[in-house]
RNA sequence: GCCGAAGUAGCUCAGUUGGUUAGAGCAGGCGUUUCAUACGCGCCGGGUCGGGGGUUCGACUCCCUCCUUCGGCACCA
């Protein structure tokens, strides 16, 4: 049977969710949507990432106990999701029990290995802030802090130390046998040069805060950040019901910004926690940065935007489904890219106004006068729709398996002009008059065609799909393990059709509209 | 500084290993239809493929150089 696991990295809580994290989960949730269509047995993961120093030090300014403060942020990503049609299997804490245990047993695993040792960290700290900082991050010269104008310190710590070192080899190895392992490729070209200049050991505790999974053995020490989060991975699975089904992931999707950690350290853990080289990730699939409206988001800026406000001012009813295609769309996946509400509202009225809503809303009034249906055997006209239904999905799923949103969706929406020009061709108006009974082949053959088309749509606009099925007097789509529902073939032809004429799923906006969207979305 | 990526029609981008007139969508123009959400369909793109130089019979596609933008160069979620 087959099986997908994905994940998204589990979001560090000193901010309420924001477009970017979004994005990361609406790509995960269409992947995970994709297969189950395919019949694939389906995992999809996300949670969020609630220890360190920054969290500690935020709850004590509230004056509150770090787990109150995780417990409220954390509960505001996981009521996120669903606003924005996301439907993680499972939502992941790293402060919960089970990932606690989980991070634990992964710690020892990979000490009793022999890969983790004591030993101490020097770095530059400073007293105020109390915390360590890298040279970049220090004013220089003089590595002076930047908020509290003080010089950071060298300062020795106690610290348990992953033998990272020992691992270059087996990694360059890995990398070179999977070579799509990192994608985009230029990704796992920066990983492999990483690599290839040299790893050190790598300080996986910390003594100075402690908030945090407590060491096994050591109390004293919580372990640092990244060795607890990326854990989760395998801690989330790490139930009897589930271990060994889903592993390993299959797509881990990330920001470029902590590509190394899932590229590098990630893999390097399993190995040293006993994993053999099949047995770890699949693809680490990096994403970029996403802007609004040409400016960079920013909290100090304050021109971030809220995806689900967008969505619920574009359209209660398609809004979400209406950000999610656009954001897939017109990001070019892998690189930065743009989001702006005039895309939303250029794509809302062409896309999916007028070539996916006009042509559903095109096709009733023939239907209504065609109760009683009795198609002919489909003509050329026909087989050639067909054909390029069948091209559409295949391209399609070619492109959702290599994690290529805009293309697949290019690749859908060359589907639906196809239907367009077949109606035209067909031109069923004509027909009714001069060959009344090609009437019920067109329309059927059209109903066919938007049938596959809610298909291909679904995995990005679910409930779009479902309004168009209820249209076309069908169930919405289910996921049956094991069951390909993807059009690979020709649909099958229906003698009784139950086309139910609805409100058009894409409404015009009104120049009202338009002007307050772009007031209230166009940043400054 | 070192390494890498990108710079293609007004906008957003595709362009496999170099080869006949450089493509798509959107926007715009023209035409057409009237089934449909003034929607659809058809036609229209003389862009020095960032600048310059070179290799080649021939380069957007290879090499050099310059300019611009953006990444990576380890403990930043």
């Amino acid at each position: 049977m087959a099986t997908f696991y994905v994940t998204t990295p589990i979001y560090y809580i000193n901010d309420a969710p924001h477009l970017g994290s979004a994005y990361t989960t609406i790509v995960a949730d269409v992947l995970a949507r994709y297969r189950r269509l395919r019949g694939a047995d389906t995992f999809f993961l996300t949670g969020t990432d609630e220890h360190g120093l920054k969290i500690q030090r935020a709850a004590t300014e509230r004056g509150i106990e770090p787990q109150a403060f995780a417990d409220e942020v954390s509960e505001l990503f996981r009521q996120t999701w669903p606003k924005l049609g996301c439907a993680p299997d499972d939502f992941l804490r790293t402060s919960s029990a089970r990932h606690k245990r989980g991070a634990q047993a992964m710690w020892r695993r990979i000490e009793q290995a022999g890969d983790i040792y004591l030993g101490h960290y020097t770095g530059l700290y400073c007293v105020g802030c109390e915390s360590y900082y890298t040279d970049k991050e220090l004013e220089q010269p003089g590595g002076i802090c930047p908020t509290h104008k003080k010089p950071a310190e060298l300062v020795k710590e106690e610290s348990y130390f992953f033998r990272l070192s020992q691992y270059q080899e087996r990694l360059t190895r890995f990398y070179e046998n999977n070579l799509r392992f990192v994608e985009p490729e230029s990704r796992m070209n920066e990983v492999k040069s990483f690599v290839a200049g040299g790893l050190e050991d790598l300080s996986v505790s910390r003594t100075t805060f402690n908030w945090g999974v407590p060491v096994p053995g050591d109390e004293r020490h919580v372990m640092y950040v990244w060795f607890d989060a990326l854990s989760n991975y395998f801690t989330a699975l790490d139930e009897p019901a589930d271990n060994g089904k889903y592993w390993p992931p299959d797509v881990q999707l990330v920001g470029k910004d902590i590509l190394r950690f899932h590229a590098v350290y990630w893999p390097a853990f399993l190995m040293a926690a006993g994993f053999a080289d099949d047995e770890l990730p699949r693809h680490v699939v990096a994403h970029g940065w996403l802007t609004y409206g040409g400016q960079k988001m920013s909290k100090t800026l304050r021109n971030t935007v809220s995806p689900v406000a967008l969505a619920e001012a574009v359209s209660p009813a398609v809004g979400v489904d209406t950000v999610r295609y656009c954001l897939l769309r017109s990001i070019s996946f892998g690189h930065d890219g743009d989001f702006s509400i005039d895309d939303v509202l250029a794509r809302y009225g062409a896309d999916l106004g007028n070539t996916l809503g006009n042509l559903l809303n095109r096709v009733h009034p023939f239907a209504v006068s065609e109760p009683g249906l009795t198609p002919a055997p489909d003509g050329p006209l026909e087989t050639a729709l067909f054909e390029a239904i069948v091209t559409a999905a295949r391209e399609a799923a070619e492109a959702w398996d290599h994690v290529s949103p805009t293309r697949a969706l290019e690749a859908t929406w060359v589907g639906l002009a196809q239907a367009n020009q077949y109606f035209d061709k067909a031109a069923p108006w004509a027909a009714k008059k001069s060959e009344p009974a090609r009437v019920p082949t067109i329309v059927s053959a059209v109903v066919r065609a938007l049938e596959a088309m809610s298909v291909l749509v679904c995995p990005v606009m679910p409930s779009v799909s479902a309004a168009m099925r209820a249209q076309l007097g069908l169930a919405p789509l289910g996921s049956a393990i094991g069951h390909d529902q993807w059009p690979l073939s020709l649909p099958a032809a229906r003698a009784e059709l139950a086309l139910v004429r609805g409100e058009p799923i894409f409404p015009r906006f009104s120049p009202e509209k338009v002007a307050e969207l772009r007031a209230a979305f166009t940043p400054h």
